[in-house]
DNA sequence: GTCTTTACAAAAGCAATAAACGTGTAAAGG
DNA sequence: CCTTTACACGTTTATTGCTTTTGTAAAGAC
């Protein structure tokens, strides 16, 4: 990826959080990456590719922060807390993550939210089926996958107010359904 | 509950799902019950009043459901299988029940689908545990209730395609979470 | 070669106006 | 208890022109 189609994914990432779909205006983020607003056209063809850009680049930035903290801790039930932990605050913390994962709130910001009908957060499940066979070689996964997944989003969409224990909910659930 | 009263809330739950809120207007819903304008407002004192009215209507008919679906079956996980079939069902066909238990598609059907924040759904937890106490006396429900219905919800607004295989795995979860 | 500048047609958004409609309230009458 | 009639108020809707933005194209600059 070339260093201005990132300079410019950042731009209309900030500018889309801050104004909307509706609200962003092409020469505004060109002009915000220090570029002419015929590079856009260039880079993304239109407004929808520039958008669904972002979309792709959010959720491929917060799959690689999942997947690094699968992988950081040695046990696995602590690492899925970790993982989850860090769903947690990016969506806080980020508008555009927070509608990449669950489709909320997403009526100005990406009217594109979906691949193949799904929310993205649903790639997620492969990232814990893969980290589940990692340690439990041979063990059917995908079940426990799937459920933690569907819990964790849960979570997100209806927060019961109490962060740890949604945690341990979601891996309290990971390990009662592993041992079906 | 009058009869005009019944009347009245059938009408305007019809010509919601049909129009939305925004649509919906009082002098319709008022004529298709057969009585006058100021005989709605008189029952309801305002257009919010009767579409929160809606609401509680729609959602107590469906706890209902669920609860005679729950009691009718001796065996509590078909029982379970049963009201889940039923929810699946009733969203199905009614975008209002939809609206109300999910909270998704309810831009311009009930501004008022939460109580106390959380969407209606949630009083399904209440059912649930007892439905389980029932059961299983003594034993700390309360876990198995709130994951299940939560895990229901999330094969509502994300369907996998596969209504038994859904329903299995929300009743597998349960008895999963049970031997906790 | 890549990016910028300039230009331009088509679509969409905005502002201002007036007309029509819907809400909510009140009072009198059957 | 419900209906009819009336009314003030706010909100849509339609219309009109005006401005902005999008998307494409071609010529020029580094």
């Amino acid at each position: 990826m070339s260093d201005i189609t990132e300079l410019l994914l950042d731009a209309a990432a900030d500018l889309l959080a801050a104004r909307g779909f509706h609200g962003l205006r092409m020469i505004e983020v060109a002009s915000r990456a220090g570029v002419s607003r015929q590079t856009v056209y260039n880079e993304f063809g239109n407004k929808e590719g520039l958008v669904q850009a972002v979309a792709v680049h959010k959720t491929e930035e917060y799959l690689s922060g999942v997947m690094t903290r699968l992988q950081d801790d040695p046990d696995p039930w602590e690492a899925m807390r970790s993982a989850f932990r860090f769903t947690f605050e990016q969506t806080e913390k980020d508008r555009l993550v927070s509608a990449v994962l669950t489709g909320q709130n997403a009526e100005d910001l990406l009217p594109f939210i979906t691949i193949r009908g799904h929310p993205i957060l649903f790639h997620a499940t492969e990232v814990v089926e893969q980290h589940l066979s990692r340690h439990f070689p041979g063990r059917h996964v995908r079940f426990t996958a799937e459920t933690t997944v569907r819990l964790a989003l849960s979570h997100l969409i209806m927060p019961s107010g109490d962060l740890d224990g949604a945690m341990d909910a979601v891996v309290k659930v990971a390990r009662a359904t592993m041992d079906t």
